[in-house]
DNA sequence: ACCTGAACACCGTTCAAGT
DNA sequence: ACCTGAACACCGTTCAAGT
C-alpha cells in the first residue's frame, strides 16, 4: 500500500539505478557513433541495441524504424550548419555556407549516401536553413521563377559535391575492385587514351572515376573550391543578364 | 540410346530444351528491371534468382557479389551516355553531355542512389568518356591545375544534380513521412519565415528539402536547365581568368 | 562448366508479455 | 511507459554435391 502511494506521490522512480534508461537522443548517438566506425553497409540496428546493452526490440519505442532513425542520424550530424551570421556580398556567405556544410560532412564522411541520395533526409535539417537561403537570393536580387531555380542550384550544388567526394567504397571484395581499377588505370596506353595518359599523375586517386579512396582519405580541396567559384560567378551572371 | 549419341555428338548440347541458360548479361538484364520496379530498398539477389527460375546460390557462378552486380547494372543502364559527336563550342558538347546524362538516368530513376553515392559503379562506363571530357577541356584552354580542377566540377556537375533530382524516397513508412513533411509546410507562418511563406506554392514539392516526390514524379527540368548555364558560364568566367 | 541444395550467420519488424 | 523475449519472414554468402 504505501509504496503505491509513494510511487503515485513521489518524484518519477527511475525504474532502476542502473538501468539504460534508453532514449531517442542516446540512441541516435550510440548509432551515428557506429555508423561512423563501420559505415553504411554493416550498420544494423541490432548493432546499435548491442551497443547499448538493450534488446534489438527497445528501439521501436523510440524510433520507428530504420529509415527514420537514420534521417535522425543525418539531421544530428548535420546540427551545426546554421548559417553564418550575415556578411555584405551574398557570395561571400554562400561561400561561407558551401565551405561549412562540407566541414561537417567530413566529421562524419560515412553519412554521405544518406544526405544526396535519399529523399529521408530532407528537412531534417528544418526550414530555418532555407528561408536563410531564400532570403539571402531575395536580397541578391532574384525573383520569381528565377529565385525558385536560383534556390535548386544552391541546394544541388550544396549537397552534390560533397556527396560526390564522400561516396563510399565498396564494403565487400574492396581489394578486388581497388585492384581492377589500379590495373585498369595503369594498362592506360596514350595512344588510345592521350590527354588521360599524360595527366594520369595528376589524375590518379585525385579525381572522379579515377579514385580508389573517397574524400575522408583524400580530399579534393582544389576542385571543391573551384567548384564554388564556378557556381558562384555563374550565379552573378545569371543575375546580371535577368535585370 | 539415340539420344545419348546424339548429345555426344551433336552441336553444344544446350542442356536441357528450356533450361534457363544463365549469363551475366541474362542476370543484369533481370536485376535492372526488378530495381526499375521495386526499387533498391527492396532489391535482393534472391529476388534476381527467383525471376530467372534459378537457385539463388547460382547467381555466384556469374557474378562475384551484390555490390558487383549493382555496379553492373549501373554499367548497363548507364550505356548510352556515349558522348555526342564533337561540335564546335566546348560549352554546346558539355552541354549536350549534361542533357543526355540526365536522359539516361531518367530512364531508370532507381539507380541515383548508386550512381553519386557509391564508389563501386566508378569506371563502370570506361575511361572512353573521361578522355572525351578531357581532351575537351585541354582544348577549351585548361591546363594543369586547372584542367583538373575543371575537369572535377564537371563530373561533380554532370552527376551531382541528378543524384539529388532522383534521390529516392524512404520505402518504409513513407505515408508518415510524406504526412509530417506536408504538415511542416502547411504550417509554415510568414512570420517566421517570410519569404519562404511567400514563395511557397512555387516552392512545395517543386524543390530540394521542400518535395515529397523525387524527380521520377517531379521533374525540376528548369531548374537543371539553370544548373547547367550556371556551371557552363562558371567554367567560362575561370578560363577567361586563368589566362 | 554450371547449377542444385543445404546450411550459416545474419537482418528489420511485429506482437505478446512482463514490470 | 518502457523494455523483454519469442517469433516471422526474410537476407547475402559459403561450400559440398550433383551433372
Amino acid at each position: 500500500m504505501k509504496t503505491i502511494v509513494a510511487k503515485k506521490i513521489g518524484r518519477r522512480p527511475k525504474r532502476k539505478a542502473n538501468s539504460p534508461d534508453l532514449s531517442k537522443a542516446k540512441i541516435v548517438a550510440a548509432a551515428l557513433n557506429l555508423l561512423d566506425r563501420r559505415g553504411l553497409d554493416s550498420f544494423s540496428l541490432r548493432d546499435v541495441a548491442r551497443a547499448l546493452g538493450v534488446y534489438p526490440t527497445a528501439l521501436y519505442w523510440h524510433v520507428p524504424n530504420r529509415n527514420a532513425l537514420l534521417a535522425e542520424i543525418v539531421a544530428h550530424a548535420l546540427r551545426h550548419v546554421s548559417p553564418p551570421t550575415d556578411a555584405g556580398d551574398w557570395r561571400i556567405w554562400l561561400r561561407e555556407l558551401f565551405r561549412r556544410y562540407r566541414r561537417e560532412v567530413r566529421r562524419h564522411p560515412n553519412i554521405a549516401p544518406l544526405i544526396g541520395a535519399r529523399l529521408v533526409s530532407n528537412a531534417g535539417a528544418g526550414l530555418e536553413l532555407v528561408e536563410r537561403i531564400l532570403a539571402l537570393l531575395d536580397g541578391a536580387g532574384f525573383r520569381g521563377r528565377s529565385l525558385v531555380d536560383a534556390y535548386n542550384v544552391v541546394i544541388a550544388a550544396k549537397v552534390g559535391f560533397v556527396t560526390l567526394e564522400f561516396a563510399t567504397p565498396p564494403a565487400k571484395g574492396i581489394d578486388d575492385w581497388k585492384g581492377a581499377l589500379e590495373r585498369q588505370l595503369s594498362s592506360v596506353q596514350s595512344s588510345t587514351y592521350p590527354t588521360l595518359a599524360r595527366y594520369l599523375p595528376e589524375l590518379a586517386n585525385r579525381a572522379f572515376i579515377l579514385r580508389w579512396e573517397n574524400g575522408a582519405d583524400q580530399p579534393l580541396d582544389a576542385a571543391f573550391e573551384s567548384f564554388i567559384e564556378v557556381v558562384l560567378s555563374g550565379l552573378a551572371e545569371r543575375l546580371r543578364k535577368s535585370r
